[in-house]
DNA sequence: TGCTTGACGACGA
DNA sequence: CTCGTCGCCAAGC
């Protein structure tokens, strides 16, 4: 059976809480699982999965607010236009009042 | 088996 | 506030 898996899932599971018009960074996550060094490894798990999973990697930003991700969706504006939809604002790929989206599992989420 | 890359983060200039 | 460098962990070649 696959060992390391769970930190993937885990991820997953965060990332369904995160509720409609919040974000949260790939530090946050893996501090919240402990994993405060596998920030990476958070962007990296999604990446390579997150198309198989029913998740909102569009909420799912770096610690600057910035969607560097935004080219790996169907289009380059396909994470920025969806964010805006939910009523976060972005410009030049970055979230705008970021400490008010912002959305920390550690705190939020129990 | 070993080197390189990557949806990042923190610190310094 | 913006840019550059170093460090971490796992996957790919």
């Amino acid at each position: 059976m696959k060992k390391g898996n769970d930190f993937f899932n885990d991820v997953y599971d965060v990332v369904r809480q995160i509720p409609v018009g919040r974000a949260t960074s790939y530090g946050a996550i893996a501090a919240y699982l402990g994993q405060k060094r596998g920030a990476r490894q958070v962007g990296w798990a999604m990446g390579s999965s997150y198309q198989e999973h029913d998740i909102p990697a569009h909420r799912v930003v770096n610690k600057a607010g910035e969607l560097s991700a935004s080219q790996l969706f169907e289009t380059p504006t396909t994470m920025q236009e969806r964010l805006e939809s939910e009523g976060v604002k972005v410009d030049n790929n970055r979230i705008m009042d970021w400490d008010k989206v912002f959305w920390d599992p550690e705190k939020e989420l129990i």
